[in-house]
DNA sequence: AGGCGTTTGTGAACGTACGCACAAACTCAC
DNA sequence: GTGAGTTTGTGCGTACGTTCACAAACGCCT
């Protein structure tokens, strides 16, 4: 029955009195804990929440926040330790064993996310890759094997792998995840641009590179509007016009 | 001053009477686009809040609100003529105009980025790639020379170039960046894992691919720890201590 | 030991977003 | 023309997220 769900509730079903996380909370840590590490190997042994607050491109009060949603360890007059903060990010994320991810589709996107080095850096290992095409099959990308995708209850057990990513064509990807949930993933990455349906316990984010575009070029739009139409007045019922103040931009 | 700003208000700065679309509806409109296509192709003529919703994955009444925004055409006890719906939310994105896009940075990922036929259908066209290796400078991908990141200012000039794919690695993103909005360029797609600078005015979006799965990884994490552990009442102060984990997933 | 400056953690106010539920508006059949 | 059925548009209650502002806690200097 459950569509695909971005945004998720992070809470326990049941009433244990677990330490819930926002969500938007949580889609922050995976930030703070790139910042922490870049302090980390800059040589900082502790950092203000200011300071953080900057290196991750946020507030520093939502910072604390979040920070003090998992209990966290600063020290008032000090900062936070940041070896320590990294810990506990990494603790509660689930990084501190090594996850192993499953790509399916080595087309154009599947061959470079598998060719990415920053995944091990960041706590994940590609374990296994597949297509459905018979000519890639057996190919091999950055030393891994493309397996047959029939092949993927087989590997996914053999492997533990409870993630996975998705970089096939939008026809073929509802028949993968369906497939993937079969195997046992329980968690997908979907860069196909369409709609994934999953059983509920299934997580799916998606990445749509085209809706990113979109996105901007609705701000692009806008800003033009802004500036580019000194006047344009009453024009009977277009919705959305615009119009007016040429406002000049900074820079 | 502004750093990196996902979320910006996407409203008007001046009074003017301007229907302001939230944020989240502006997320929203790409993925109604690509289900309204999807549906056009399949031979629909209009299709109902609930069958649209269906499609785009989300809530009904979230739709028909999202859409009310933008002052839609929508016929009560009909539904929504689909090729109109189409023409206002492209109308809106900003789309009728087929924006073009620079890439900087033809790695592993801008390669594939580069070579993704999807752009084209969804409104944008891909005009110049760049690069700062002498090695890639003149290469030939998908029918477009790589040009020399020097070339910059002169390129997006002659293009018409307004929106940036920064897919360089992150110790190099900040410089592009920089060198990007010298040169004109307004909105910036980051897949470089770091925080972007970049003044008033310019919008920027981050995709960062070992952030979604690490988003994955909490809730994998959280899974495991709930389906592994049927009892663990209150533990005096541990902050989160989902603990341990020999999982027994689903299926 | 005590006071001062700094920084965290959080209570409270504010704003945004979501989803229900219903009246208004429209089509179609007769 | 009228009534029945369908679907949109939206007012409202609620939940969530963000920001401000401040008290509590800490290190350090004297």
């Amino acid at each position: 029955m459950s569509q695909q769900r971005n945004g998720q509730a992070a809470g326990a079903p049941d009433g244990a009195g677990f330490p819930d996380l926002p969500e938007a909370t949580v889609a922050r840590l995976p930030e703070y804990l790139r910042a922490l590490h870049h302090l980390a190997e800059t040589g900082f042994d502790t950092v203000s929440s200011e300071g953080l607050a900057a290196a991750a491109g946020v507030n520093s009060a939502k910072l604390r926040k979040d920070l003090s949603h998992l209990g966290s360890y600063g020290t008032r007059g000090v900062g936070y330790d940041v070896a320590l903060l990294i810990a506990q990010i990494e603790h509660v994320l689930g990084l501190t064993q090594r996850r192993t991810v499953a790509l399916v589709g080595v087309g154009n996107l599947g061959h470079a996310l598998a060719g990415y080095g920053g995944f091990g850096t960041r706590g994940f290992r590609i374990a296994a890759l597949f297509d459905a095409d018979p000519g890639r099959v057996g190919e091999q990308i950055n030393g891994l094997p493309v397996h047959d995708i029939r092949r993927l209850p087989e590997v996914v057990a053999a492997e533990a792998i409870s993630i996975a990513v998705i970089a096939t064509p939008a026809e073929a990807a509802q028949q993968v995840a369906d497939q993937l949930v079969a195997a046992g993933v329980t968690s997908i990455l979907n860069f196909a641009p369409c709609v994934l349906s999953v059983p509920d316990g299934v997580d799916v984010r998606k990445v749509d590179l085209a809706v990113e575009l979109q996105i901007l070029s609705f701000h692009e739009h806008r800003k033009s509007a802004l500036t580019t139409l000194p006047s344009h007045p009453a024009n009977g019922r277009v919705k959305i016009r615009p119009a007016l103040n040429g406002e000049a931009l900074a820079t």
